[in-house]
DNA sequence: CGGCCGGGAGAAATCGATTCCCCACCAGAT
DNA sequence: ATCTGGTGGGGAATCGATTTCTCCCGGCCG
C-alpha cells in the first residue's frame, strides 16, 4: 500500500507539501503541487482514511441506524440522505437495528468506536442509547419518533394531523363503527397517531368507541391479531385506521380470512405508505409519509449539527399526504349496506 | 474523551499493560488485570477504533454493497450475513449502490479508504470495481451475479435448475405457449435463468418459441412493456416465466390493465419472491431463494477469505424453492379454456 | 542599507493503540 | 552459588496522515 511517503519521494518534496497539495489548505507553488500530483497518479496512491482520521479526530462517515431494513419505510428515506450526505463530502452507512436492542446497542457503540462523524437513528427502544451518544458529544439526529427526555434534533410527520386526516376520510365515505389498530404506548408515533384519530372522531360529533381501540406491536402478525380480536367484539367495526403499513397487512390478510369483504363490509386506512399497495386487491389506502423528504430533512440538521455543535436543537415537523384508493371507498356508498363486489373468495374459505 | 494512557495512570501500570489486558494476547498478573478493569470501568473506557485499526492494518467492518435497497431480496440476505458476522466478531455496514454506477464506485473507495475488514458485493456493472478490491489485496465475496473473467469467491443460486423447475410448472399445468421475460443478455442471471427455460421446454418435447422470448432490464416497468409486447404478438401467449421480481410485478400489472385474465387466460410464475407475494391477488407463484442462507454462505466464504487470504476461490451454489401460489394454477384445468372466475375489473379496463 | 514581514517548504510532534525489544525477577538445575 | 530458562511488564517504535513549528528567502519600508 502506497502511502504519502512514497509519493514525497518520488516528487522529491515532504510529505507535508503532498498532505497540503491533497487538502488545499495552504498555497503550494504550482510546480510542485503538479509533480505531487503526477506522482500521486503514477502511484496510484490512496489516503489512507483510518490515519487521516485519528489525526483529525473525525471521519467522513455518517451511521443511519434503522430499526428494520425491510420495512419499505427506510428506502427512500435512505436515499434522501445519501443525497443531501453526498453533496457534504460524507459517506452513509446504514446499520440495521432490527428491532433488536442489543443490534442495536452493537451498532451504537460501533459508531463510538469508529469515531463515525455523526448519526441518524430511528429509535426503538428507550432513550438510553441517544443519551450515549450525546453525552459523547456524537452528532445526532432522531427519525421517525420522539425520544422521550432527550435533547437532540428530530425529524417526524404530523402524525395528528395524518391520523385526522385519515380518519376524517373514513367518516366521510359513511362508515360509522371506526376502530383504530395502534402501536405500544411507549412509542409517540402510536400515541400520536391514535390522538389524531380521537380528534377527528370529535370533530365529527361523535363520541370515541374505546372498545374499538386495539394496541399491537407494529408488526404484521400483530396487526393480523388484533383485528380477528375486532372482528369478535359485541358490535364489529366496520372500519378501521391502522397505525402502520405491516400491522395494515397483517389487518387486511385477516379481513381476507375470515371473508369479511372490504372495502364494502370493512373500510380500511393504514398510516405509512407501501410500493405495492396499488398491486395488493383491494389496493391499500393509505396516510404517505415523505420519505425521502423526511431523509433530506434529517440529513440537513445533521451537516448543520455537525457544524456547530453548540447550537440549539431543532425538531422539523413534515406534513402527510392521503392516498385514496380502493380499501376505503364503497362501490356504492350505502352506510350499513351489503357488500357489492368485495368477495374475491368463495364464502367461508379461510 | 479518555485514552488507554489514563486508563494506565489510573491503574499505575503502563499503558503495554492495559492493551494486554484488554486484548488477552499475553498472560497479565490477575491482581494488574482486577486494577486495570477497575480503572477502565470507572473511567468508561472506549478503545478507540480509528488507532486500533491504523496500528493492526484491519478493523472489524464489513462493507456490504448492495444492488438496490428496495428490493427485498436483500432483506434477508443482510440478516444471513449480519448473523454470522457477529459471531465472528465484525460489524456490517450496509451501503446502497442503487443499480447507480457511480454510487457503486464510492462505496468500493470508501471500503478502501476506510481499510475495512471485508467486501461482500452483488455486483451491478462492469468487473473493473471487483478488480480495484481484489488488487488492493481487500477480501471480497460476489454475490446473486458472477463476474465475468474475475477470480472470486462467489455465492450463487442454482439459475438454470430453479428456472427448469418453474417452466416445468406451466409445462405440467397444461399452459402451451410459454413466453419468457427475462434481464439484460450480460447478466450471468438472465442468461442462466433463460436457459433453464429453454431446457425445460426441450426436456418436455417442445421446441423453444424465440418470438416469445424478451429481454427487459429487470425493473417493474420494464416487466410492464415485455408483457404488453408479448401480448401484441400474432399467437400471444397464455403463460409467461418472468425472470426477476420487480419484472414480475410489472408483467401481472399489464395483465390486470389488460383485462387478462390470471392464472386462467395467462398463467405467470416469477423468479425471486416477494414479501406480499400472497396478498397480491391472484397471489403470485414464484421461485424463492434461500435468501437468508445466501448471506450466511457468503459471510462464511468471507471469514474464510479474511483468516486466509491465500486460499483458492471457491464458489458456492444453493437451490431454489418452486411456491407454487395462485397465479400459475388454473382453478379449473382446462388446456385452453375461457377465463373461469379470473377477472377483478371490469373487461376493457385499461 | 538594515530590519521586518510574509509566503513557502521541510522537520518534527501528534493522534491512540499495538507490539517488539529488553530487562528484571524467580524457580529449578548443575 | 551460579547459570539458565521462562515469565511478566515497562519503554519505545510504529501505523500514516495532519499540523505546528521553524527556517529560509525575497520584497518592502523606514
Amino acid at each position: 500500500m502506497t502511502t504519502i511517503y512514497d509519493v514525497a519521494r518520488m516528487a522529491e518534496v515532504s510529505a507535508s507539501t503532498v498532505s497540503r497539495v491533497l487538502n488545499g489548505h495552504s498555497s503550494v507553488d504550482p510546480d510542485l503541487a503538479a509533480r505531487v500530483r503526477q506522482a500521486m497518479s503514477d502511484l496510484d496512491y490512496r489516503p489512507n482514511a483510518v490515519a487521516r482520521s485519528l489525526r483529525r479526530q473525525r471521519t467522513s462517515l455518517w451511521a443511519v441506524i434503522i430499526s428494520d431494513i425491510g420495512n419499505p419505510f427506510f428506502t427512500s428515506l435512505v436515499r434522501g440522505i445519501e443525497d443531501v450526505a453526498q453533496e457534504a463530502g460524507f459517506s452513509v452507512v446504514l446499520c440495521n437495528g432490527d428491532e433488536d436492542p442489543d443490534k442495536e446497542t452493537r451498532y451504537v457503540t460501533a459508531a463510538l468506536a469508529e469515531r463515525m462523524a455523526g448519526v441518524i437513528i430511528s429509535p426503538s427502544g428507550r432513550p438510553a442509547l441517544i443519551n450515549r451518544l450525546t453525552e459523547a458529544a456524537m452528532p445526532v439526529v432522531a427519525i421517525d419518533r420522539q425520544p422521550h427526555g432527550v435533547s437532540v434534533d428530530t425529524v417526524l410527520v404530523d402524525n395528528v394531523h395524518g391520523a385526522e386526516t385519515a380518519t376524517a376520510h373514513l367518516v366521510d365515505g359513511g362508515y360509522r363503527r371506526i376502530a383504530c389498530i395502534t402501536g405500544p404506548r411507549r412509542i409517540s408515533t402510536a400515541v400520536q397517531r391514535l390522538r389524531g384519530y380521537q380528534q377527528a372522531l370529535r370533530a365529527a360529533g361523535r363520541s370515541v368507541p374505546e372498545e374499538l381501540v386495539r394496541y399491537a406491536d407494529f408488526r404484521e402478525d400483530g396487526g393480523y391479531q388484533a383485528m380477528a380480536s375486532l372482528l369478535h367484539a359485541a358490535e364489529p367495526p366496520d372500519a378501521v385506521f391502522v397505525t402502520n403499513n405491516l400491522m395494515t397487512v397483517g389487518a387486511v390478510e385477516c379481513l381476507v380470512d375470515r371473508g369479511v369483504a372490504v372495502p364494502d363490509r370493512c373500510g380500511v386506512v393504514g398510516f405509512d405508505d407501501i410500493p405495492w399497495a396499488h398491486l395488493v386487491r383491494p389496493s391499500l389506502s393509505t396516510v404517505a409519509q415523505p420519505t425521502y423528504d423526511l431523509g433530506r430533512a434529517a440529513a440537513s440538521l445533521l451537516t448543520e449539527r455537525i457544524a456547530n455543535p453548540a447550537k440549539a436543537s431543532s425538531t422539523v415537523t413534515l406534513r402527510t399526504t392521503l392516498r385514496v384508493r380502493e380499501s376505503s371507498v364503497r362501490s356504492v356508498p350505502r352506510p350499513g349496506g351489503q357488500p357489492v363486489d368485495g368477495r374475491r373468495r368463495p364464502a367461508g374459505a379461510r
